[in-house]
DNA sequence: CTTTTATATACTCCGGATAGCATATACGTG
DNA sequence: CACGTATATGCTATCCGGAGTATATAAAAG
């Protein structure tokens, strides 16, 4: 569980992260929101505060968690080389990588399509 | 293995997008750039291939594969909502969700700090 | 001090996903 | 046709992560 990729590929932990982009929570909050057994929740919890996607302060006996910037940054960082493909017209992709085709084909004698 | 999260969790994936974000390749050429069995480049090939990521065309016995679209963008799409707060400037976060706490503080005669 | 509320942790179990290896399939070449 | 190349698939062993349950810790309330 390196990667922060890893981190949001389990959909607890994106409904969590959803749920903290509206506000701050409590993990009873979080626990009766999301209709998640608290020790999950607080597991869950865990991976995040330490993949740095979430951060938390105590409150009385509470632990309020709220958002941190970074790890999401880094996946839209990820995302961007492929960004390019779309940000100009839907089906850009296909022409780009058509045109910029790097494969020399076999050489062949018959070309057979199936 | 369901959403788009699952299929780039897994780091060879990551690499053989990364790849083919430059151009389209065959199998062979993966197989060699990313020094990886073969085996297991079409094996990951497939998932890509199953959950949208990639698609293939017949060259001979070879297959080029490139990249496809709307997985990134659904990716994307989720980041959306996260990345209004480091659009403005880098720490909005904090503040933003400093405002809108919704979490009412339990009532208490001592307020104890750790 | 005892009880209740809030959260964290420990432990076990189970399923699913990946790696590795062998093998099948398909096409091209001579 | 026999052989080499390119890719896919089948099978097994293994490992890791999440669920569930019980329990520990800590603070507040009475």
């Amino acid at each position: 569980m390196e990667s922060v990729f890893e981190i949001i590929a389990e959909p607890n932990r994106r409904a969590i992260l959803d749920l903290l982009a509206s506000s701050q929570r409590s993990v009873g909050e979080i626990e009766r929101r999301l209709r998640m057994p608290q020790p999950s929740v607080s597991k869950h919890l865990r991976v995040l505060r330490e993949s740095g996607f979430v951060e938390s302060t105590v409150d009385a006996q509470r632990r309020l968690y709220r958002l941190k910037l970074e790890p999401f940054q880094e996946v839209d960082a990820w995302l961007a080389p492929f960004r390019r493909f779309w940000s100009v017209r839907v089906d850009a992709l296909a022409h780009h990588l058509d045109r910029m085709d790097s494969s020399k084909p076999t050489k062949r004698k018959t070309r057979r399509r199936r």
